[in-house]
DNA sequence: CACGATGCTTGATTGCGTCAACTATTTATT
DNA sequence: AATAAATAGTTGACGCAATCAAGCATCGTG
């Protein structure tokens, strides 16, 4: 008998889209990381923080889901590099704002071109099943 | 100017793939390789071993991408929870297969499960969006 | 003003991944 | 058949980054 019918279709989506990802070698965001010589968190923390945007330390530990030590380390090389920059918060002096340099802006901007590159199984898809599929997905995202 | 229509469908619909997978908090890999008190690299080994399948340990090393050093240190461990065990290959001497035990079949069937759980921006869709995507998806996969 | 709470940093520890060297075995060369 | 080259896996040294506990400075509240 096949189980494949049981299976909800959100779950077995989800299924083939880790086996899509999981399948990609190497791993895309270690060797990112490596391309520009990061951390996979450092990576993701100039992913995530936006150009403008001056968010406290704390924040950022929320965004990252680590421990706020460790977002100390991460800003450090991020800084030492001239990615990042500390700014003083005039409305709290315990708090340190972090905001991309202009260095930081343009390295952002190829880490997330090369993470948007899409893996062979969806660049090969046909444009139809190519439009189908960001219009699914940005209604997942828009909606939530 | 919109910069929207520029960017192709395929590239659009991973940066949206992405956005879902960052967004999770705690992120899933480590969570749950967390839940099972396992490194991500025990977690992906053990996601990817078949039960049933015996291979070698350079293999591994092949699917992980990773140095065979690291290999060891991680079957290691895993060995001494019997998740998995080391037999002979009887035709060369050199060689160590790995296979699964029986409890290391279990604990990847509860990993496996934990790891296609749909986020909540999927688990949301409508059931003819879920249905759209799993079968992209599958077009996706089987395809390449 | 005193107290607890908050934001960030520091230092010690740990653990995982990488590299280079090594042993054992197999395969290729002559 | 003998030797050399290649391969599979292990070991040990090293480094980096994450975690935890403690500490300092600052803020808010009673």
């Amino acid at each position: 008998m096949s189980t494949r019918a049981r299976v909800d279709p959100a779950t077995e989506a989800w299924s083939l889209a880790l086996e899509i990802v999981f399948s990609e070698k190497p791993p895309r965001v270690p060797a990112v990381a490596a391309e520009f010589d990061l951390s996979p968190m450092a990576l993701k923390l100039l992913y995530k923080l936006e150009p403008g945007a001056a968010e406290p330390m704390s924040a950022l530990a929320g965004t990252l889901f680590c421990d706020a030590s460790n977002v100390t380390g991460i800003v450090d090389r991020l800084e030492a590099r001239e990615l990042i920059e500390r700014r003083d918060d005039p409305r709290d002096r315990r708090v340190k704002l972090i905001a991309l340099t202009d260095d930081g802006v343009v390295v952002r901007e190829r880490i997330r071109e090369r993470l948007h590159e899409p893996p062979e199984q969806i660049a090969a898809l046909s444009s139809d099943d190519k439009r189908t599929l960001r219009d699914v997905l940005r209604r997942a995202v828009d909606c939530c």
